[in-house]
RNA sequence: GCCCGGAUGGCGGAACUGGUAGACGCAACGGACUUAAAAUCCGUUGACCGAAAGGUCGUGUGGGUUCGAGUCCCACUCUGGGCACCA
């Protein structure tokens, strides 16, 4: 971003106070707008009183309002400040509609970022991350979010991950976490485990090696032991949008099917596989298992062709992306199957797109009724077999393409003319009298594999002993603290080199035992953060009765990339610490706003891709109120926003504007109260704009979110303010009310301008304590409205109609507005139809 | 590949419940002020036809429903996000 040549122009700004229009009482306040003094004086007039810092009240109404807290990356991105400033705006509005509001600010201070700015800098992770956050908090203050700093969180602090990893402790003796092998991308020059994101097409991001999948060791908790509540719970949560439920509903895939078993040749073994298809079994012609399978390995140990395959499999990362876009593969094992039905032989392929840690590591292929088993069968010229057919009768060909709906059973013996119900239960009783399989419910949801073998994270609380296996460590020798003076040379985690961390006692029986050197998924921080700001320092529990009163999060604002991780897993952690007795709600956030990304050139700014804009500069040249005003006013909350340099100029002119049109006013002496009995109509005009706006802007920012109507409704009332010239009392007392909403208004969005115009305004009060205005019904009454008349849809003129008007007298005016009666002259009327307070439209 | 979004002037967007498409702002152009520039103020600005009145077209593409469609339905195109180790 090129702003040097701004700097120049604006860094410049004329010196606080012109002499001619200083007062004495205000020294600071001019007609010229100087937000670098502006802002300064409502900074340390909110901070002396410590007005955003709030306790528990029983008597009050509380409004939880919060942000996703923030990745401490250096500094402030254009990312964070559109949604800090979302959650800020409805924060401040909330507490002018008279609530207690808890806006709490920190840090999720884990993460991969650190490592690599260790690697490259030699910055050790954890100074790297204090000093980000040092900055950064003094970017944030510097933007006047009204944030209660007094419960600020620090997620590498040991005094908060401990508390993650007692409630992983808990987990433990619940059953509510395991260990089992899954897997994982390797770097085989690096040594080292890497993200699915420093993976790139296929190759190390450092190394350039090709990534090999490898099995290891690692910590799961059971989501899937919540699957069906996180599911239902769904159809209750209104204050959610429905794209983001129908994601979660989707990434859960709740299905019910079949698990059934074939038998294999020369296997004492039966092969399993899960089905939500059990209608097409007859269409069963090939089935598949993943490389890593006991079958494909036994079947490679004689025959080099496919050990040769299997090796080739695993040089592939680990994403779901990566195997569903990739092309199909398989070799034939030359082992059959027995078809439990038929008993025909069925032949076994391996293939690379089955994942031995999904489900059972096998599948069953019905080519001529599943998309991708009819693509690898017409690759490699397996039978393809129809056995269901439309149910309207209609011909269908499989050799051209899988029929996927449901239908009515075809060459399937006796379960010919089943429809698909009556074939489920048919097929899946089969089963189950045989005990060769059962009808079970399947998620898609996987459990949370939780292990990261990386050093900037929170230690897993888990001691390994010869004799007594994996023993949690016992709460009064928590937390487990992370060394922070390291070496980190980004070739495995130092944590295993450092045998002052990892060796220690067994609890159980004392004898010499190793620590867990796995640390956590940085996920783990963020799934209880949110319940943790009510009590930031409880020294004895994770929670106390404080996260009672002020959970659940009334407003959660953050990014859509987190519609299913995060917030699910918050979820999930959110009953976890319900069923502990630590809190009462399941749902952790009751109404989810999610804005769209700041994009740069089409794409999500990030440190990765250099397409990030620093807000620092923006501030520095017209101060945060501009940022913030041009935040709100560019795009909807929800949608993503293509950033562009251009029109913060745009909003830096409206506050000149703004500030200029109420010293003008306050210049010119006092106002008093409007009195409407007296106002006649360019009065009465502006009047009714400002009551219409005070409804308008009041929908748009508590129901609609759309500050950025609100904001234009804004501008629109102040042009018209500049438009009205009346300097009669009355006209002057009507002047001075519109001011006073448009101030009270704006004030959530732009609070430091707002802060001083309220009082150059004359009002003594705090501004930040004022209630929000109210509309005049009275104020809006009209006698005349406009109608909008159109001729078969299509606008031909307008008509000025009283607000009562009857039906008849309205379609009588229409037709005799000029233009239209040349359009309707000579031709039938066959109907007129009359939308009330809307327009006329004659149908001829 | 699968799931969830989006597409409206030169640009960001508005139109909330099917009822005046383009509010508000940016950019551009013209004018005022100025020695000049910046800043500020005033005006014009979807395309086309027309002297004007007014008309025709127009909300990614192709169909459909309706008195009336940016909005609803069907089929596409392009594009953003997510896909379990980025946060």
């Amino acid at each position: 971003m090129q702003l040097g040549g701004l700097s120049c122009t604006l860094g410049r700004f004329p010196a606080p106070g012109m002499p001619r229009f200083q007062t004495s009482k205000e020294p600071c306040m001019s007609v010229v707008y100087n937000p670098e003094a502006v802002e300064k004086a409502a900074r340390e007039q909110w901070d002396s009183s410590r007005c955003f810092e709030v306790k528990e009240d029983a008597g009050k109404d509380k409004f939880y309002c919060l942000t996703m807290f923030p990745y401490p990356s250096g500094k402030l991105h254009m990312g964070h400040v559109r949604v800090l400033t979302i959650s800020d705006v409805i924060a401040r509005y909330q507490r002018m509609q008279g609530k207690l509001v808890l806006q709490p600010m920190g840090w999720d201070a884990f993460g991969m970022p650190a490592e690599n700015a260790a690697i490259q800098r030699g910055v050790p992770p954890a100074k790297w991350t204090y000093e980000n956050i040092d900055y950064m908090r003094g970017q944030l203050k510097r933007m006047g979010y009204a944030y209660d700093w007094s419960r600020e969180i620090t997620t590498c602090r040991p005094e908060y991950y401990r508390w993650e990893q007692w409630l992983f402790t808990r987990m433990f003796a619940k059953g509510l976490v395991y260990r089992k092998n899954s897997v994982v991308n390797w770097d085989p020059v690096d040594q080292t485990v890497l993200a699915n994101e420093q993976v790139i097409d296929g190759r190390g991001w450092r190394s350039d090696a090709l990534v090999e999948r490898r099995e290891i060791p690692q910590w799961f908790m059971k989501i899937t032991a919540y699957a069906d509540e996180l599911l239902r719970e769904l159809d209750n949560m209104p204050g959610w949008p429905e794209s983001v439920k129908t994601m979660q509903r989707n990434w859960i895939g709740r299905s019910e099917g079949v698990e059934l078993s074939f038998e294999v040749a020369g296997e004492d073994e039966r092969l399993t596989v899960y089905t939500t298809r059990p209608d097409t079994l007859m269409g069963v012609t090939y089935m598949a298992v993943a490389a890593e399978h006991p079958l494909a390995r036994k079947a490679a140990e004689g025959n080099s062709e496919i050990s040769t395959f299997i090796e080739a499999c695993q040089k592939t990362d680990a994403a779901e992306a990566t195997l569903e876009t990739m092309e199909k593969k398989g070799m034939p094992l030359g082992i059959d199957a027995m078809h439990p039905i038929s008993g025909d032989k069925v032949p076994l392929w391996v293939a690379n797109f089955v994942l031995m840690s999904y489900g059972t590591g096998a599948v069953m292929a019905v080519p001529g009724h599943d998309a991708r088993d009819w693509e690898f069968a017409k690759k490699h010229r397996l039978p393809i077999r129809q056995v269901i057919a439309p149910t309207d009768g209609s011909t269908i060909d499989v050799a051209d393409a899988a029929y996927l709906e449901h239908g009515v059973l075809v060459n399937s013996g006796k379960y010919d003319g089943l429809d698909f119900d009556a074939a489920f239960n048919a097929i899946a009783d089969f089963f189950e009298s045989s005990g060769l399989g059962r009808r079970t419910v399947h998620y898609r949801l996987r459990d949370w594999g939780v292990s990261r073998q990386r050093y900037w994270g929170a230690p897993i609380p888990i001691i390994y002993c010869d004799d007594c296996n994996a023993v949690p460590v016992p709460e009064d020798q928590l937390p487990v603290v992370l060394p922070e003076d390291v070496q980190f040379t980004g070739v495995g985690s130092p944590l295993k080199d450092m045998p002052e961390f990892y060796e220690t006692s067994c609890p159980e029986c004392g004898k010499p035992a190793r620590r867990e050197t796995d640390t956590f998924d940085t996920f783990v921080e963020s799934s209880w953060y949110f319940a943790r700001y009510a009590c930031p320092d409880a020294k004895d529990a994770m929670l106390d009765e404080r996260a009672a009163y002020w959970m659940p999060v009334d407003q959660y604002t953050g990014g859509i990339e987190h519609a299913i991780l995060h917030l699910l897993y918050s979820r999930f952690f959110q009953r976890v610490m319900r069923d502990e007795g630590l809190v009462q709600s399941a749902e952790p956030f009751t109404n989810l706003l999610t804005q769209g990304m700041v994009l740069k050139d089409g794409a999500k700014m990030s440190k990765a891709k250099g397409n990030t804009v620093d807000p620092q500069a923006l501030v520095d040249a017209y101060g945060a109120d501009t940022v913030r005003l041009f935040m709100m006013f560019a795009a909807p909350p929800e949608h993503a926003l293509e950033w562009s340099d251009e029109g913060v100029q745009g909003s830096y002119r409206f506050l000149k504007r703004f500030w200029a049109a109420v010293h003008t006013h306050a210049e010119a002496g006092a106002a008093g109260p409007v009195d409407p009995s007296i106002l006649v109509e360019p009065q009465l005009a502006l009047r009714r704009k400002v009551h219409q706006t005070i409804q308008k802007i009041s929908d748009d920012i508590g129901r609609r979110h759309a500050f950025n109507t609100a904001v234009a409704a804004a501008m629109e009332l102040l042009n018209a303010i500049g438009r009205f010239d009346d300097k009669s009392a009355a006209g002057r007392a009507v002047e001075r009310e519109a001011l006073n909403a448009v101030v009270l208004m704006l004030s959530p969005m732009v609070p430091h301008i707002c802060n001083a115009l309220w009082r150059a305004l004359g009002n003594e009060s705090v501004l930040i304590d004022q209630p929000w205005p109210t509309f005049d019904a009275a104020a809006l009454e009209q006698n005349e409205i406009d109608l909008v008349v159109q001729v078969n849809g299509k606008l031909r003129g307008k008509i000025r109609v009283a607000v009562d008007a009857s039906r008849d007298s309205i379609i009588e005016l229409a037709l005799a507005e000029e233009n239209v009666a040349r359009f309707v002259s000579g031709n039938k009327i066959k109907k007129t139809i009359v939308v009330p307070g809307r327009l006329v439209n004659v149908v001829i």
